[in-house]
RNA sequence: GCCGGUGUGGCGGAAUGGCAGACGCAGCAGACUCAAAAUCUGCCGGGGGCAACCUCGUGCCGGUUCAAGUCCGGCCACCGGCACCA
């Protein structure tokens, strides 16, 4: 008997080995095909490692080690996205500095992550707050810059009343603060912005290239939100002056029945003096600067607003008089912050139109207007429209803009709903930007040289009352000299947003000891694109799409070889408490990985993690699921008490050993880790049953298993084939035409309903296979004295008779 | 409101339009044991029948097809994201 299954002692016993054999360092070798895989590098937060963490980690750990078995260069790397609210805010409340709270949180995930055993290329590890990392992502920073993509801008901030600090909208939930609960409200502020606007085409353009599971795609072009539609001039009655208004339906122009103007338009300074309700339209503009997020999302439905007096529209396809309101649900921030209204054929111009009782007129036959604004594009044609009557909304769209341009008065117009990224925060634990605001030269880079512009010392991490970054208040290291003119000058004290680090690291990884370069061309031309990038579904509209912004960028300027950094993306689901509720300390339903790897072993982690479920679902833990898987590699482990003298594969499991190793090879590839373990167990019980196993199909099931659970299938592979590790093993291969039996079982209907079942030849002629089927006694009898209209044969599969009295 | 996803046994979940429920969990029975646990073997959707079998069954209603969990049309429920984007 051999002796038990024990993951304690040989986990460890192969991590070890594994690090000192630099079993997973790779280097450019161009001898051999590379792969280049990537998981989301995690945020190494005071919490440690969650069960969520392992499920992408093990998912293209497998990937990468059967890649490796298969001959690719692998290069699967791991880091740190290290700058971050969380150290931060951990740092202020127990005084440590973020410096040391992050080298103590890097060190126990790193630990937490060997003990699972993963085949990180460690050589390649990177840190976003290393000196040596943030200055290349300072000096990307500065490329940015140079080409105008970088800029100050007067931007509303959310600043919360109590923190007294300013939030990221990500930390603004429901209106309110994140983490004190207090009222958030809008604070002007001057802001660096990075133009992801100026990339908004490509980045749509880009997806038509790379294989991202449908979702991402989708998700990505909603964000960027692309319209196609004319801008169109209308003249101010009496005044020479024109407003200019945006719309995706300049079809409907002639239903144009009043115009909007949002509570900011410059229009109403402008004409302040001849506006005769100019205190009233100021006074609804207080209100509406106040409303939190919070109350514009709840009032959304209710419109508000209120009529211009002395300030009139001429409509120029027909030289109506129309007025001019001002209302909230016009945004400054997109268009041109006026719009012209047709409630006839859009809910919102439709439920203010009546609300405020103003006329609506039908320009596209098909609804009934007076009830219900009619938004259907697709059927409908043009009335009450002049010279547009009888066309369809496509037809009449082009034929309208068309005769815009040629008045001179409109123009086609493309709008995003993208907007360009808000890159300041005013916290200390980020990368500090590298610029010198100087009262003569405006804002000036450092130079390169310079770089890293390193994060001070300081005495605390608050933020000032003001709203400013604790930086502020490092005077010494404020007060600077102008790179440009020599003078008297200060440093900017806002740091860079999380998501700066993780928009390049990918690159880093491939040459991350570089300090010439952040990246050397010749391994960026070798391991670039990433092959496959697992991540997130959260991550989609923010990381995802900044880094491939970043990335186009560099493109443009000739530093990486390819415009899209990812060929492939997927996502995971996420990994639900036993209760199916998202875990949580304050649900009581948290799993911690290390009690798992403790108990059951980071094998049976690893199993149970890609057995629980489709890969790209959410599933809720069991720890009876997994106190299941541990069972199966336990008989995986006893098998060796079976094994017989005997090798090669035994004719009667041969046609199984195939399949199931095409099986495997297949699933794995389509991230069906669930259904590639069932086909292994099925193999594994059906050794049982023949209470047997030759040394070959045990070395054959042991490599198939050691992407999944390499320590385990080490250890065996050790104890009985000994040459060389697993890992280095050729992945086993399957002979496409021994994964098919040469007689099968086929089912026999009758109209549809199985009735009995045959044993045919797999490519028996169907004729044969008939008359087989008709000689069955209960087939004989269901059919004798019928008329049998037609029989269907798939071959190897169904006889399906139709039968008729 | 818009976009996306998901609805299959007691549970997690399988099924290129071709025998629904693979594989696992739980449960039941047997073997081993003084006994229990562990392990091994077998059974395991509902209703009916002593039985061989019959019959119903993949959220709901309809359709296409020799054949539908799968395709088409119309709904319902739940989950996630976005949200006055003209």
């Amino acid at each position: 008997m051999s002796k038990e299954y024990s993951p304690k002692d040989i986990e460890k016993k192969w991590q070890d080995i594994w690090d000192k054999e630099e079993a997973f360092k790779v280097g450019v070798d161009k001898t051999k095909p590379k792969y280049y895989a990537l998981v989301e590098f995690p945020y190494p937060s005071g919490q440690g490692l969650h069960v969520g963490h392992p499920r992408p980690y093990t998912a293209m750990d497998i990937v990468s080690r059967k890649r490796r078995m298969q001959g690719y260069n692998v290069l699967f790397p791991m880091g740190w996205d290290a700058f971050g609210l969380p150290t931060e805010n951990y740092a202020i409340k127990n005084k440590i500095h973020p410096k040391i709270v992050t080298k103590n949180n890097v060190e126990h995930f790193k630990n937490q992550l060997k003990a699972l055993g993963y085949s990180f290329d460690w050589t390649k590890e990177v840190n976003t707050t290393d000196e040596n990392y943030y200055k290349w992502t300072q000096w990307i920073f500065l490329q940015l810059f140079k080409k105008g993509l970088a800029y100050k801008s007067e931007m509303p901030i959310n600043f919360c009343t109590s923190c007294k600090v300013g939030l990221a909208n990500e930390e603004v939930v429901n209106g309110v603060c994140e983490r004190c609960g207090s009222e958030v409200i809008r604070k002007m502020q001057s802001q660096w912005m990075l133009k992801i606007t100026d990339y908004a085409d490509k980045l749509i353009e880009g997806l038509d290239h790379v294989d991202y599971i449908e979702k991402v795609k989708v998700s990505q072009k909603n964000w960027i939100g692309r319209s196609e539609g004319a801008e169109v001039e209308f003249r101010i009655k009496d005044k020479d002056e024109t407003l200019l208004i945006y719309t995706t339906r300049p079809d409907t122009l002639f239903g144009a029945t009043y115009m909007v103007i949002s509570p900011e338009h410059p229009l109403i300074e402008k004409y302040k003096a001849e506006i005769g309700n100019y205190d009233e339209i100021a006074a609804y503009r207080e209100q509406a600067s106040k409303k939190s997020d919070f109350e514009r999302t709840e009032l959304a439905k209710d419109k508000t607003g209120v009529c211009i007096n002395g300030i009139s529209a001429i409509n120029p396809v027909n030289n109506k008089e129309i007025p001019v309101w001002v209302s909230d649900y016009v945004l400054m921030s997109y268009g041109t912050g006026a719009i012209m209204a047709v409630p006839a054929h859009d809910t919102r111009d439709w439920d203010f139109a009546k609300k405020f009782g103003l006329p609506i007129i039908e320009v596209v036959a098909g609804g009934d207007v007076q009830n219900e604004a009619f938004t259907d594009v697709a059927t409908g044609k043009l009335c009450n429209s002049d010279f547009l009557n009888g066309m369809e909304v496509k037809d009449a769209k082009e034929a309208v803009t068309k005769w815009l341009e040629e008045k001179g008065i409109g123009h086609r117009k493309v709008n995003f709903k993208l907007r360009d990224w808000v890159f300041s925060r005013q916290r200390y634990w980020g990368e500090p930007i590298p610029i010198v605001k100087c009262p003569c030269c405006g804002y000036v880079p450092l130079d390169e040289r310079e770089l890293p512009l390193r994060l001070p010392e300081v005495e605390s991490y608050m933020p000032t009352d003001t709203g400013e970054s604790p930086l502020a208040a490092m005077r010494d290291w404020v007060e600077t000299t102008c790179p440009k003119c020599g003078g008297k000058a200060e440093r900017e004290t806002d740091t860079m947003p999380q998501w700066a680090g993780s928009s390049w690291y990918f690159l880093r990884y491939i040459d991350p000891d570089n300090d010439k370069e952040f990246a050397s061309k010749e391994a960026l031309e070798y391991w670039m694109p990433v092959d496959w990038y697992n991540g997130g579904m959260e991550h989609t509209t923010l990381h995802l799409l900044y880094s491939r912004f970043w990335h186009k960028f560099l493109y443009d300027q000739n530093l990486v070889p390819c415009d899209e950094p990812y060929r492939k993306r997927t996502s995971h689901g996420m990994i639900l408490g036993e209760n199916g509720e998202k875990m949580s300390k304050s649900r009581g339903n948290v799993v911690n990985p290390d009690d798992v790897v403790d108990e059951f072993g980071a094998d049976t982690l690893r199993t149970y993690e890609m057995f629980i479920g489709a890969f790209d679902l959410s599933a809720a833990w069991s720890m009876e699921g997994v106190k299941g898987c541990r069972r199966f590699l336990d008989r995986v482990w006893k098998l060796q008490d079976m094994m017989t003298e005997g090798d090669g594969y035994r004719s009667e499991i041969e046609t199984k050993i195939h399949q199931t190793i095409k099986k495997v090879s297949n699933d794995f590839e389509g991230l069906k880790f669930n259904t590639a373990i069932a086909a292994m167990m099925a193999l594994v019980n059906d050794f049982y049953k023949a209470n047997s196993i030759t040394k070959d199909e045990y070395a054959t099931l042991i490599l198939l298993l050691n992407p999944v659970a390499p320590h385990m299938t080490e250890e065996l592979w050790e104890m009985y084939f000994g040459n060389g590790r697993a890992y280095q093993q050729k992945w086993p291969e399957y002979d496409e035409a021994k994964t098919v039996e040469s007689t099968v079982e086929i089912a026999v209907q009758i109209n549809g309903k199985v009735k009995a079942t045959l044993m045919v030849g797999l490519d028996e002629d169907e004729a044969s296979v008939k008359e087989k089927a008709h000689v069955i006694p209960v087939i004989a009898e269901l059919t004798a004295g019928k008329n049998i209209v037609k029989e269907i044969y798939v071959k190897g599969r169904i006889l399906n008779i139709v039968a008729k009295n």
